[in-house]
DNA sequence: GTCTATATAATGATAGAC
DNA sequence: GTCTATCATTATATAGAC
């Protein structure tokens, strides 16, 4: 999908960031050494440091990467010729191929904000399109929807682990894809709430302007 | 909410847990150090020791402290006058307090699968109530569903930094928790697809025999 | 561009005194 | 129960050769 090149394609360089962006997720960014991912790379720690400099530095450069890697893979489907609707789900999820583990540390790491921000944006103009077809108004902005649908999109990639342990079944393998879109489907075409239900909890929520003297 | 007596109050040995949970949920688990933790407990970093051994049994009692936390949480709400309904969702935000960002991590990494799995099974039990309601039979097991919907619910706790961005409001703040309220309440209660459009959707999903032999 | 070797700092673990 | 002092390990950062 994304730079599935043959790895000695690569510059030392590029199978540097690759190596890192692996060793990163693998073992998260403290535990890795630059040792190891010189080693996974096939170089010197000593180049290491000649491309990248300090360690940071070359988690810069993975995060900047993966930012250039997802609006790449934005724009292709985006130009596809059927629109992905819930696939955006899906994109969020399969985009980063490889790299899932690196951007659910990243992410929880409160790093990648301009990734999440992206996903975000993807996500609003696809509630856009939602929004043209619903009954009633919506009571939030859409981006605040977008925002909070776009964590929720990413939580399964987040939360890989937990989620194919619970599933029973491993998410990177094709019956752990299936069964996920089939949940996704389920629970994206049936609301946990009806409006009316909503509407009533909205109603008992106190007012954004009385919670300041909220005590428990 | 939950512990939040005085610091002073507490002996050491809940001194340091609580450290080590703040420490390690701000610098993660290798970043933060045994020192630091004894630190900001006023502790001497050879009580840390005597009281846990190694560093990751630190970590494993913080994690057992959790599951205890949720489980008091919990019990507290399914005896509470009114159920939750939604609010089990909020549970998973609210409960762990200060934590949040510990927990984040932790399940992040992979661990602190009972904290998951116990969220699972609430999230079941709840969704047993609302499969009762439902026209159609659902095409996945409630588990399966309950699976993604705790990733889902837990997915605002674990990107907290990121959703307080998009959000514009820090989520640990009242207006934040409200506008975060609003939202949810809104996303609950509107679904992405229509019943027709998930099934549509469901019948173009490859059989789960056929894709073994997917290839892109 | 790439490597080897070394310096320096920080950390987890430990032992022993009070 | 609590502390101080020390050991052994490890990783980053650096310098310098090829």
């Amino acid at each position: 999908m994304c730079s599935q090149r043959d790895p000695d394609d690569l510059t030392a360089r590029a199978r540097i960031r690759e190596a890192a962006l692996q060793q990163f997720g693998e073992h998260g960014f403290e535990r890795a050494t630059i040792r190891g991912i010189a080693e996974a790379a096939g170089v010197s720690s000593g180049l290491v440091r000649h491309h990248f400099g300090a360690k940071e530095a070359l988690r810069d450069a993975c995060d900047e990467y993966l930012v250039k890697a997802l609006v790449q893979i934005n724009d292709q489907v985006r130009a596809a010729p059927n629109p992905p609707d819930v696939n955006y789900l899906a994109v969020a999820s399969a985009a980063f191929g490889p790299y899932q583990r690196y951007v659910a540390r990243a992410l929880t790491e409160g790093r990648a904000a301009p990734l999440f921000d992206k996903l975000v944006e993807l996500g609003a103009q696809w509630l856009a399109d939602l929004d043209a077809k619903r009954p009633d108004p919506p009571t939030v902005s859409r981006e605040a929807r977008a925002t909070v649908g776009a964590a929720m999109a990413l939580s399964v990639s987040v939360l890989h682990e937990h989620v194919s342990r619970g599933l029973g079944v491993d998410l990177s393998s094709p019956e752990g894809g299936d069964l996920l879109a089939r949940v996704m489907l389920d629970l994206y075409s049936h609301p946990y709430l009806t409006p009316e239900e909503a509407a009533e909890y909205l109603a008992h929520l106190p007012a954004p302007e009385s919670r300041k003297a909220h005590d428990d």
